[in-house]
DNA sequence: ATGAAAGCGCTAACAA
DNA sequence: TTGTTAGCGCTTTCAT
């Protein structure tokens, strides 16, 4: 056993029979005698024979991998939509290659080198918020996005129902008799942003409160911009009675910053995030917050597009999940925590 | 342009040479004429020609590809160390596929398709704490460890100086002149337990303050189990001054529990940490923490393993990289936030 | 400087 | 049921 590997050859050789039936013995074929395919076993075994994927995959012209491009690994919210996702691609046995590209030039040289040079066969985007990032995917290339629709192209996707989700957690604070109620967003040019704005907004008017632009506050979804966002209500000295932050972290720069101005929370001001992260739950005081299934979302994603590799369902759908809301104590002292 | 891709053959015909003339100029030989080269680069813009990386790694006998198997993606730790790997590999035109493993048994599946079947050309493994995990990786094969040294066998390392990590975060406790000290650790089956216990120790030592196994208690990383261990000290009624927690996460739950049960941070209690994750600063109070440089880690480990790879260096090498104290309110009122 | 031939390790026809 | 013959798309000798 030197250096090199044992190849299919070498497994036939010493089991006495031709390398196809050593390839039928190692797909499963159900045309092989129990004797040969003993014999065959055996060989393997004594050998330590492991077929090579990277030959499997020229021979098929399919490489079983599949990959997840998200802006960053290090954002719970992705990396749980990717073990979500990585978890179902081994149960279907596909191989699922997981990289970051955070600006859209790192993003085309991704999907250049992912797809263009046929490394997998099928590709997920995470949060694809700029409608170029996909017009370098080349057509009939199964993909499938997470977190955002497409609008030109018709690419099947799966994500939270943002507009709902805004919609129950405005409605939260409105049933809690808060009537001034800010709202801290992600970027403006993510769809997400803006669909959860609209949530907020219809809560508004089914319940009479006037929209009011200048209680919008546009952040980056760090937590940093949630703290200044709130501070900046305090410089301009209206401050609301009620925020709802577009995710979690700018929800708890929110706390943050009430703490550091001596704004008790929930009695002066209630927050309510979106994500539910493990850490929200610890957050002085704890985080009300829409609960959102993350893993789902990568499974769902990755089913879709397994269904379009395989050819069993390639129309174009889109899935919208929901989201639970928990309350905790930064909308309520009776929250549990 | 029909549904397969052209390949270096429908280039050659095209530009009017042989398949190696093209394959010479995908590759950058020299020995091309300017005017040959220029044809077929013409021929490959018009069929819109990308090499097909399967059949390179195929014809090459290596894949360009890493792995980096961790226990999970979601924790802020990992996710952070791969995505430094990633960069680095990418800068060095290698691949990098994450994946994840959280038992044995899902490692070795995972380890028997990466290596086993030749998906790629060497491994980073995060976190390999127990030491059955790596007998299953076959000699010679290229594998770096990141958190953690190899025991009974000559693998490459890259982690934490824990030891010295730990001593510092103590000392600084003390300097503060604590003496009551409590300990809460990460699972003991992990080196990196040990290792962050034994500075604890050390400084104690050193200060002159007995160590007492009762100020010990083993935590598994989570918030939870901090929060469990401060509530345990709270309940036998001796609870500690000063509070070393041996991540960031468990800090938080210490946080967290103190809160709940009306006690002072830092007045009466002193708590710190060891990573500094992003929210670490947004925390009531802020965490004082041992700050660790996690990419550099991803990179360093992935240097390593492309020099055990391409030969440059096969020596076995340990690195261990120190963590810098960032004190905050958790520790000292006067700490910066 | 360029081309022809062989082969990487496997699978997919087809034949026997 | 098994073996034979061709490739998959590329790189690597070795000629020319």
């Amino acid at each position: 056993m030197p250096n090199s590997h044992p190849t299919l050859r070498d497994v036939a050789r010493l089991a006495g029979v031709s390398h196809q039936t050593v390839s039928r013995v190692i797909n499963g074929s159900e045309d092989v005698l129990p004797e040969t395919r003993a014999n065959v076993e055996a060989a393997i075994k004594q050998l330590g024979y492991r077929p090579n994927a990277i030959a499997r995959s020229m021979a098929r012209g399919q490489t079983h991998t599949l990959a997840c491009i998200s802006p960053n690994l290090t954002d719970y919210t992705f990396a749980s939509v990717i073990e979500g996702a990585e978890t179902e691609a081994r149960q279907h046995d596909y191989f699922l290659l997981s990289s970051s590209a955070t600006d859209p030039k790192a993003f085309h040289a991704l999907v250049d080198e992912l797809v263009g040079h046929r490394r997998v066969d099928g590709l997920i985007v995470i949060n694809p918020y700029s409608d170029d990032r996909f017009q370098h995917i080349p057509e009939k290339f199964p993909v499938v996005f997470v977190g955002a629709q497409s609008h030109e192209q018709k690419i099947s996707s799966v994500c939270l129902d943002d507009e709902k989700v805004a919609y129950e957690a405005t409605r939260h604070l409105i049933s809690l008799g808060h009537k001034d109620i800010a709202l801290v967003t992600g970027p403006m040019e993510e769809d997400c942003s803006l669909d959860r704005t609209e949530g907020y907004r219809r809560a508004l008017q089914e319940a009479g409160i006037p929209f009011d632009d200048s209680k919008i506050i546009e952040g980056d979804w760090s937590a940093t911009s949630g703290q200044d966002a709130l501070l900046s209500f305090v410089e301009q000295g209206r401050v609301p009675t009620a925020v709802f932050a577009q995710n979690d972290r700018m929800a708890m720069g929110v706390l943050r910053a009430a703490r550091d101005v001596n704004i008790k929370v929930p009695t002066q001001l209630a927050v309510i995030g979106v994500d539910d992260m493990p850490l929200s739950s610890y957050f002085d005081p704890p985080l009300t917050t829409m609960r959102q299934d993350m893993p789902r979302i990568g499974q769902e994603a990755t089913r879709m597009l397994l269904d379009i590799i395989q050819k069993k369902n390639t129309d174009q759908r889109e899935v919208k999940l929901s989201a639970q809301l928990v309350v905790r104590q930064s909308t309520s002292d009776k929250g549990g925590d």
